[in-house]
RNA sequence: GCGAGUGUAGCUCAGUUGGUUAGAGCACUAGAUUGUGGUCCUAGGGGUCACCAGUUCGACUCUGGUUACUCGCCCCA
């Protein structure tokens, strides 16, 4: 096909259909679970100053260098689509005044679609859609090991039940400073054996290296030094305190010291939910702590900690049969133009009893319609003829039925509300 | 940004070393005739073979370019 303004732009697409209802069954569940961690949700706006973004994420990370949709409006303002949603909500705390004292703790959810300039692939699309929690105000290894609690909860409860959770500490700014040091000091040693990706790495954004997939790179990474000698005495306990309390809860964990985040916002604890079902596998959420962030946008010096689930990988895994509807559509058909207004009586009166009903009076005959009506998925007719208006019945015919199983049925019309509640 | 693969009917796809009028299944429309659809039968509609150029007497088929989609890499959720 010619390329045509009817197909949506690049790495965009239409939400309908299964997908919807996967969609929804997702909000639905995470907003009430959520409510029992006591969250509540927050909309903030698609697009933001440019700054916002810059700021939080970081200017050298890929999402702000290559991936975003940035803009000029008519008053020359650069604004952006929103990659990801913590820093626009870390903003609206800000700009709305949101009290955050140390010891109170906010919690906010969100959801919506989030955009990234990608090569599109399975599960990415350019416009995606994140499901994320903060919690902000506190800083306790027992709250981050509750918030990947719950986002373990969330993808157990939804269905995904092969979740694997990695977790790893990348410690306070310092300690976090003196690991980087001296990984670029062990990596420079094999800078040659490096693969091209990562010398760029090695430059911008070592931490990145441990995170590669390259062979020669792995080997190189299985011996480079681990964060762990360079955390400080707080950092570790912290981290082995997190690591306790999930084994407390019962929440199966792997450390993973390669692990490494793409936000240059992280601190402390960061964790990945990674799925293994093997036809896939893929992060399908992940998130961390992050004490400087609220600050570096111009809010309070307070820690926060949060997560986020992309919404298109988690639906991919979800069996679609499971959300196709399938409920016993009614269809109210008059058996010829006669009887049209009379059927249309009884289709409002069932309309106003709150049940689903189509009415079906479009075709030259009975025949017609009955095929329309089948074509809807309906499964029970509801039929209007001169013989029912002059017995004041209803015929009912079940199109799952056979005629050995009774098919028809006359039912009174007065009792027809009653009969159809109890289908 | 890099690599690979695909593009033929509404959908899923065939299409012989290049040769008349490009096919199948499903879907669609009608035959159905006065109150019953789904399965069987019959007929029918539907294609600029993604686009542009080149080679050739002749191109869906070969070559080059463009474009779109899909899948990887990078990156990320």
């Amino acid at each position: 096909m010619s390329k045509n303004i009817f197909s949506p732009v690049r790495g965009m697409k239409d939400l309908y259909g299964v997908d919807f209802n996967k969609y929804q069954y997702i909000i639905d569940t995470a907003m009430k679970i959520s409510k029992k961690y006591g969250y509540s949700p927050i909309e903030t706006p698609i697009v933001e100053h440019t700054e916002v973004f810059q700021r939080s994420i970081g200017d050298e990370t890929d999402v702000v260098s290559k991936e975003m949709y940035t803009f000029k409006d008519k008053g020359d303002e650069s604004i952006t689509l929103r990659p990801e949603g913590t820093a626009g909500v870390m903003r609206a705390i800000i700009s709305n005044n949101i009290i955050v004292s140390n010891n109170l703790p906010l919690k906010l959810m969100y959801y919506g679609p989030m955009f990234r300039y990608d090569r599109p692939q399975k599960g990415r699309y350019r416009q995606f859609h994140q499901l994320g929690f903060e919690n902000i105000g506190a800083k306790s290894p027992y709250i981050d090991a509750i918030n990947i609690a719950l986002a373990n909860e969330i993808l157990t409860a939804v269905g995904i039940f092969d979740c694997q959770v990695c977790i790893n500490s990348l410690g306070e700014q310092l300690s976090r400073e003196n690991y980087i040091k001296a990984i670029v000091k062990y990596f420079s040693i094999y800078e040659d054996k490096l693969s091209e990706e990562s010398k760029i790495r090695l430059k911008k954004n070592p931490l990145r290296i441990l995170d590669s997939k390259d062979q020669g790179d792995k080997e190189i990474c299985s011996m480079a030094p681990k964060i762990y000698d360079y955390l400080s005495k707080s950092d570790l306990k912290y981290f082995e305190c997190v690591c306790e309390t999930l084994s407390k809860y019962g929440i199966k964990y792997s450390i993973d010291n390669l692990l490494v985040r793409g936000l240059d916002y992280y601190s402390h604890t960061i964790f990945e939910l990674k799925v293994c079902n093997g036809q896939y596998k893929d992060a399908i959420g992940g998130g961390g702590r992050y004490d400087k962030l609220l600050s570096l946008l111009g809010g309070p010096d307070v820690s926060g900690i949060g997560f986020a689930i992309g919404l298109e990988r988690l639906m991919m895994l979800l069996n679609d049969k499971k959300f196709q509807p399938k409920e016993n559509i009614i269809s109210v058909i008059p058996v010829s133009e006669k009887e049209i207004d009379n059927a249309f009586e009884l289709y409002n009166t069932i309309l106003s009893n709150d049940i689903r009903a189509e009415f079906i009076h479009i075709g030259q005959n009975l025949s017609k319609k009955v095929e329309i009506a089948s074509k809807l998925n309906s499964t029970i007719l509801l039929i209007v003829g001169s013989d029912e208006i002059k017995n004041n019945t209803v015929t009912v015919t079940y199109l799952n039925k056979t005629e050995d199983e009774g098919r028809n049925k006359t039912v009174d019309r007065n009792n027809i509300i009653g009969f159809l509640k109890h289908i």
